[in-house]
DNA sequence: CGCTGTCATGATAGCGCTACCATTACTTCT
DNA sequence: AGAAGTAATGGTAGCGCTATCATGACAGCG
């Protein structure tokens, strides 16, 4: 009783917040009562879940999940840790994701690292603090600070975008097989002088990947794999600006691989404003199935990379996972699918 | 002494929890003394401050936020509830508050409403139990009870996109004024007969202003206003689509005037593969400035809406709100750029 | 020399909730 | 009939942290 007193001196509470307590009170049950009907409805009597509801409603409770969290260490919060917002490829992902996680009564803690590894740290630190569920991190490398966290929090970890030797699960793509894949077409199609061009490696290392796959199939043909690695991020304006710098330093090139579909179809808009036709004088290959590249003409060859599936099947294993059925793979491949348009 | 240790028979603590107690044992001070030294940095003596953290830095401590955020009813936590992740357009509000939180040691919930404004109040009910620090909603329509939750709630709201009678803060600009700006572009060069066509307006009830101000300018010229109102999301194929349909429709029609620069450009770009001349057969304009409509051949003509600097100017002044500055203004208008192309 | 003020630190008592165990009233089984 | 469940409820004791007040030490002051 007198721990509900507002008049009590020590009391810290904000006197306008409803309590659980309150809600028992004006049920007539007991607090851990009022608990269960809202969280476990199947352990109380009918009569008393109904008059605990109504009680809620009539008192415009609503739950302090901080102190629920702090009393069962459970969060029903996930964290997803993105490198990068303005690349549309994350965000489809935190999609599925979201999608999905929501769906079932989860949370979104949403950290972008800027393609930070050092911020990555500090953000899982900051998330593991809100002891959320599980953590979702984009990619499959970290520090080694961060590492050791991951590994020892005791919460499920979920690693998206790339198919590797993850920490605990795994959803994503083999980008090497993605790159060799592309330029087996453009060899089919009968380019040689292929150029690779993408846009900061050091970021989007995935990229590299796929450029190792690109280079180990032309090393195979016995040909050369000039990469061309811009500074900036991968965008439309930049592609538009690669494309001057391909005919220049390589001006006998037929084919550009681009690392992505916004550089693709920049060159192939910039090629068009040159008045130079595409495939004929130069072929355009790109990467991640964006919708743009259906629309514009010629129609872009891409690749095209499930991204809110991937969001999706990672949620699901991830609920799975938490909800403790043991019926989970650790890992998914979800593969890439060639779309050939007109543009190669 | 009995409180920390694991032998205690009723004690619940996950055991490879380090906790702060432990890292004020391990730093010879009191357990308030260790939390002043992380949190309050000039309340303890330098000497203290040190041994403190270096004893985090030994046992690898992880402050436990919950119980924090419990104890003290802050939590550093911001909630963001926008409609849809799949427009572009929320995506870039998020990226600049999120960049501008993240630096101030603000943490992201995020919500998705999916355009259902239940949905809306369920988010704010969940995220208001975390008791975040604010809200950020886009958007000022809100439901009854969400309306009544917020008002009642006494964290900052912060409501954007919009200019309007905000329920607390709101940065945004006049959708209405930037209907009609466009339309007087249109109607200067000349065009008359010009349709409005836009992605289910109930979802985008922001294009619905737009068009009031297209209409108004329309009216006042004695001329009509058709509208032509998708069952679709904005896409590039759902312009592509639309264009037909106004052709078919409205066959004299000048100018299209589109609710966004996915549809606008989606139009143009099934414009050129139909041989149809932009804008001499027909002119196209957008809304919002996506980079895309400046790498299309004719340049298309928008509105540009400065979409992160409102989120960035939305989290300086939640900031500025929440660290107790009365220096804030209510109400900013972001304002919104004609960028004239080739496309008019 | 006491008086007041500031600084660094500590003891206490919660924040609002739920895990854990106990209790009671029934039902079912042998 | 008594043992052995099962279902519904409640009491107690925290979860890990911080607000509040209290304490002691020491400086400055007339």
């Amino acid at each position: 009783m007198s721990k509900d007193s507002p008049t009590n001196a020590k009391s810290r509470r904000r006197p306008e917040q409803v309590t659980l307590s309150q809600v028992a009170q004006a049920a007539g049950v007991s607090p851990i009562t009022a608990s269960r009907a809202l969280n476990h409805p199947d352990k109380v009597s009918d009569s008393t879940r109904q008059s605990v509801l109504e009680s809620v409603e009539r008192l415009g409770y609503v739950p302090n999940l901080v102190a629920g969290s702090l009393a069962s260490s459970r969060s029903r919060l996930i964290a997803i840790i993105v490198p990068s917002l303005i690349n549309s490829v994350f965000v489809e992902v935190i999609k599925g994701l979201q999608e999905t996680l929501e769906a079932q009564g989860y949370q979104i803690l949403l950290g972008n690292t800027d393609y930070d590894l050092d911020r990555e740290y500090q953000l899982v630190r900051t998330f593991l603090g809100w002891s959320c569920s599980a953590l979702v991190t984009a990619g499959l490398r970290h520090n080694d600070a961060c590492r050791t966290l991951l590994a020892n929090c005791g919460h499920p970890i979920m690693e998206v975008m790339e198919l590797g030797k993850g920490m605990d699960l795994n959803v994503g793509l083999d980008h090497t097989a993605a790159g060799s894949c592309m330029t087996n077409h453009l060899i089919d199609r009968g380019y040689q002088r292929i150029v690779y061009v993408a846009a900061r490696l050091s970021h989007d290392y995935r990229a590299g990947m796929r450029y190792e796959g690109h280079k180990a199939v032309l090393k195979a043909k016995g040909l050369e794999a000039p990469l061309l690695e811009l500074d900036t991020l991968g965008s439309l304006q930049a592609g538009a600006e690669s494309l001057a710098q391909v005919l220049q330093h390589y001006p006998a090139t037929q084919a550009i691989h681009f690392a992505n579909d916004d550089l693709a179809a920049g060159a192939l808009l910039a090629a068009q404003r040159r008045g130079l036709s595409v495939p004929d004088d130069i072929a355009i290959a790109g990467f991640n199935g964006l919708p743009l590249g259906q629309h514009i003409t010629p129609k872009l060859t891409t690749i095209l990379s499930p991204r809110e599936d991937m969001g999706r099947l990672a949620a699901q294993e991830l609920i799975r996972r938490l909800s403790g059925k043991s019926v989970y793979r650790r890992q998914h491949d979800v593969g890439f699918t060639l779309q050939v348009g007109e543009s190669t």
